[in-house]
RNA sequence: GGGAGCUUAGCUCAGCUGGUUCAGAGCAUCUGCCUUACAAGCAGAGGGUCACUGGUUCGAACCCAGUAGCUCCCACCA
């Protein structure tokens, strides 16, 4: 048999994966057993595989493989979002290539154009995620659109408005000119910004110039934005400001509109700002609008759906806004009417999905009122705080906690079409009733007004926000709001692998939906990864061209190579800095792993079977020392899983299979060449191997699955993915210092005399002289004080001796305890008054 | 403007309860090696005032205060 030096994955990878699907590993259905659940985040049916993807499912299939191993009921759920506005603007893009346009269709025609584009392209990114090596139960796949999804959308905002915790009402929302739709407080990213802000004079009317004498030409106004002029209502001064108090009252003109509009004042002013006066545009600030209310002031909206100036306005009409602006500017300052221009620095708000500049615009929306929802469900809040829903890193508690203590209503409707249709309907008298269908609607209705018909009422046009679906995930892919079977074993689930981008977008209303809908939290740890970004630090994007495609990574390093690439450098939390080097790394890691293998499997064995069955003494000591080492390392591992310290955890088992396995262990009970090897040190060597293995799996599931076949000649009855993951025991850090000794004595004679860690071993174990004292006399005394050994016999033979005679050496010394932790207590007054000592001498 | 976090080797980061893992890991670098599992490898080596200043302590990378720089989140300054 001949095996080729470096380790090809392709193959192995298509062959496991099919193999794990149809021997329904993945699957999942209550049982007796205990569970494990994660829900994915469903990505937009609309997207493709991007490297947060590759670093977040590699997570989620980390943590379900070893739930699986450890014999819990592992459910993996996957599925996808149907991502509102970005899967509307494709299809509408779409359209538009095929010379159609949004409308000029009916709202069924298009809603069967975004069904087919959802049916042809939304299950891509799934299949993506497959060739990762994702475990997810593909079974339960599931899609926020489907009927069963919808109906819990339904049955929650009907619960909720009759709860009296959904309203309608007409507030200043975010309006997108280029999604032409409302967004939430949370879909409005704030960037900065350089601004103009220019300086305008507003002529005193007639009437003022008559009223007060020696006047100068105007009041002068500073703002960024000259093209809402035409929706200025007033002009407000702080009434404390020496300046203006003699004007309040008085009137000025509007440039170019020429309307007249009071002063009035606000304390709400600052009068440091520009030349402390604001010009009171309602319709277009939400200051302005609360000042408008006040006052009394009519709000001119003189702003069109997408952008342009209105009619209304009076001038410009047709001209897009920022064109306006310029235009304006020009024409001001031919009139005389621009006092002076200075740039500042501000921010401006734009949308998440189209990056379009934010409108603020007075509308009648649908809103959760976030207050009332809060006194409600107090727990929200709470239960993140102690932990009963613990966040990694922790230091997002304090994100979390700010944002629900500030937390506004949410504006919920979205006019779109591609999403769940709000349930309420109108009839012409401007009754509303929020019902389950179209014929309880009409029922509602017929009881007020018994002549009412199905014609005289309309469903509201709008759709719900895509997050409005979202916040029930956890719940509806269980059909929760049926209070079925699956519901009642899978939830709430367990871990949540996500970005803190979405913490309050969706994390912070998953928990709410869970509260609120099912009385418990929906999940108990939620671990936020950090962001792909490349060696600059700069983050992952089209525009810069530094985002790689992962697939071709995939091919290029393999899935596990790759996988462990990613994780490698991703401690909890932190951003991760994409380099190429690290996925050789994994690939690399791959090729020693196979090594290994081959090293092991072209091993002769000793014929004759009685001297086979005898082993050196260096093996067995070899053996109990590798015992030693693997047991602390998969209790630390143990340790690092439970604080989500998965790259640590990985590490952890690196190096253990390429320092302690491969490069000390094999070392040792490798037989010079030619010579054969004990069975009874080779089936030691296999069953380590083994175990390591299971340890790896869940980070590289692949070739660890290809090799645990490999190594029985025989196929073991269960593949590796559902084998038995090597579980913690307790240990003592003592047994560290001894392997530790050990591996040093080895080294030290290695390098002194150029020997093979073998022979070095044999001197070790045949000679006391060689022996280094200080290295044992540590851990005998040690060993002395838990009355393993008596303290006189302090020579390094006897420590071996003691160490080979006893089969339990990394076993717990259980009947111990205490003298470990007297022992302890010892060292550390020893320590205390060495340092003292120490310190007194010093001075 | 408010809040949170960070600063340890060339890079990315560990360092948990102050003291025997205390100055660490991986990668990168340098020097020797194509040695019969592996050059995608092996054997070695170098490299740090733990941001700065003070304080607490017998003892500080770790606790406290201040300073500087960076990052993120939130917020209605026209």
């Amino acid at each position: 048999m001949e095996l080729d030096k470096h380790y090809l994955h392709a193959e192995v990878e298509q062959k496991w994966y099919a193999y794990w699907q149809s021997k329904g590993y993945f699957d999942s259905k209550p049982d007796q057993r205990e569970p494990y659940t994660i829900v994915i985040p469903p990505p937009n049916v609309t997207g493709v595989l991007h490297m947060g993807h590759m670093l977040n499912n590699t997570i989620q299939d980390v943590l379900i493989r070893k739930a699986r191993m450890e014999g819990k009921n592992a459910c993996w759920v996957p599925g996808t979002d149907h991502a509102s506005i970005a899967t509307e603007a494709k299809v509408v893009k779409m359209l538009a290539e095929q010379g159609i346009q949004k409308k000029d269709l009916s709202r069924e025609d298009f809603l069967k154009h975004a069904w087919d584009w959802t049916h042809k392209y939304g299950g891509i990114i799934l299949e993506q995620l497959k060739k990762l090596g994702a475990s997810c139960d593909w079974k339960r796949t599931r899609f926020t659109m489907e009927d069963d999804l919808s109906q819990a959308v339904n049955t929650v905002f009907i619960k909720m408005f009759r709860d009296g915790l959904i309203y309608r009402g007409t507030k200043m929302v975010n309006w997108d000119p280029k999604g032409l739709t409302t967004l939430s407080d949370e879909e409005v990213i704030y960037k900065e910004n350089i601004a103009q802000l220019y300086y305008i004079v507003y002529p005193f009317s007639e009437q003022t110039k008559q009223a007060i004498s020696g006047l100068s030409e105007g009041l002068i106004i500073a703002t960024t934005r000259p093209e809402t002029l035409m929706g200025d209502v007033a002009i407000c001064v702080h009434p404390d400001d020496e300046r203006y108090k003699h004007l309040i009252g008085q009137t000025v003109l509007v440039p170019i509109v020429n309307r007249e509009v009071p002063i009035i004042a606000d304390d709400y002013i600052d009068q440091a700002f520009g030349t402390g006066c604001l010009k009171v545009t309602p319709a277009h600030d939400e200051n302005d609008y609360r000042i408008g209310e006040k006052h009394h002031l009519e709000a001119i909206d003189v702003l069109t759906e997408d952008g342009k100036i209105h009619e209304r306005a009076g001038a410009y009409a047709g001209l897009d806004r920022f064109a306006c602006r310029k235009q304006i500017v020009k024409d001001l300052e031919e009139k005389g009417l621009l006092s002076k221009t200075e740039a500042i620095k501000n921010t401006i708000g734009h949308s998440e999905r189209t990056d379009a500049v934010i409108e603020k615009k007075i509308s009648t929306q649908w809103f959760v009122n976030m207050q009332l929802f809060m006194q409600k469900h107090p727990e929200v809040l709470d239960h993140v705080m102690d932990d009963q829903i613990a966040f990694h890193p922790n230091k997002f508690k304090n994100t979390y906690k700010h944002w629900l203590s500030n937390i506004k209503d949410w504006n919920i409707s979205r006019q779109l079409w591609w999403g769940h249709r709000i349930p309420a309907w109108y009839d012409n008298q401007g009754h509303m009733v929020v019902a389950e269908s179209e014929a309880e609607a009409l029922l509602q209705f017929q009881s007020l007004n018994a002549t009412i018909q199905l014609k005289d009422i309309r469903q509201d046009d709008d759709v719900l926000d895509t997050w409005f679906s979202s916040w029930l995930w956890p719940i509806s892919v269980f059909d929760g709001f049926k209070d079925s079977e699956d519901f009642k074993y899978y939830y709430p689930t367990n871990d949540l692998v996500t970005g803190p981008d979405i913490i309050f977008f969706w994390v912070a209303r998953m928990v709410m939906a869970g509260y609120a809908f099912t009385g418990q939290k929906p999940f108990s740890n939620v671990y936020f990864t950090g962001l792909v970004r490349d060696k600059q630090r700069r983050k992952m994007s089209k525009s810069l061209g530094n985002s790689p495609e992962p697939l071709e990574l995939i091919a290029q390093f393999g899935a596990d190579g790759t996988r462990m690439g990613l994780l490698l450098s991703a401690p909890a939390g932190n951003d991760i800095l994409y380099d190429e080097s690290q996925l050789e790394q994994g690939r690399n890691f791959c090729n020693k792993i196979w090594n290994a293998y081959r090293l092991i499997a072209g091993l002769p064995v000793h014929e004759d079977a009685l001297v086979s069955a005898e082993q050196l003494a260096s093996d067995k000591l070899a053996h109990q020392w590798f015992e030693m080492k693997f047991q602390l390392a998969v209790n630390a591992i143990h340790e690092d899983f439970n604080a989500f310290r998965l790259s640590d955890a990985l590490m952890s088992i690196y190096k253990l299979i390429w320092d302690d396995f491969c490069s000390s262990y094999l070392e040792m009970v490798k037989p010079p060449f030619g010579q054969p090897i004990a069975e009874s040190t080779l089936s030691q060597a296999k069953d380590h191997f083994e175990a390591l293995l299971k340890l790896l799996h869940p980070f590289m599931p692949f070739i660890t699955e290809e090799l645990y076949h490999a190594l029985h000649d025989s196929h073991p009855e269960q593949p590796i993915i559902v084998s038995a993951y090597p579980k913690p025991h307790q240990t003592h850090t003592l047994i560290n210092d001894l392997a530790l000794g050990i591996v040093s004595e080895i080294r030290n004679i290695r390098n002194s005399k150029g020997l093979s860690p073998k022979q070095s071993l044999d001197i070790i174990i045949n000679t006391s002289v060689s022996a280094n004292y200080q290295v044992w006399e540590g851990i005998l005394r040690k060993l002395a004080n838990l009355n393993q050994i008596s303290y006189n016999q302090q020579k390094p033979e006897h420590c071996l001796t003691f160490l080979i005679s006893t089969d339990e050496c990394f076993i717990p010394f259980e009947s111990q305890i205490d003298q470990v932790a007297e022992a302890k207590k010892i060292a550390d007054e020893i320590t205390y008054l060495q340092g003292f000592l120490k310190s007194v001498e010093a001075k």
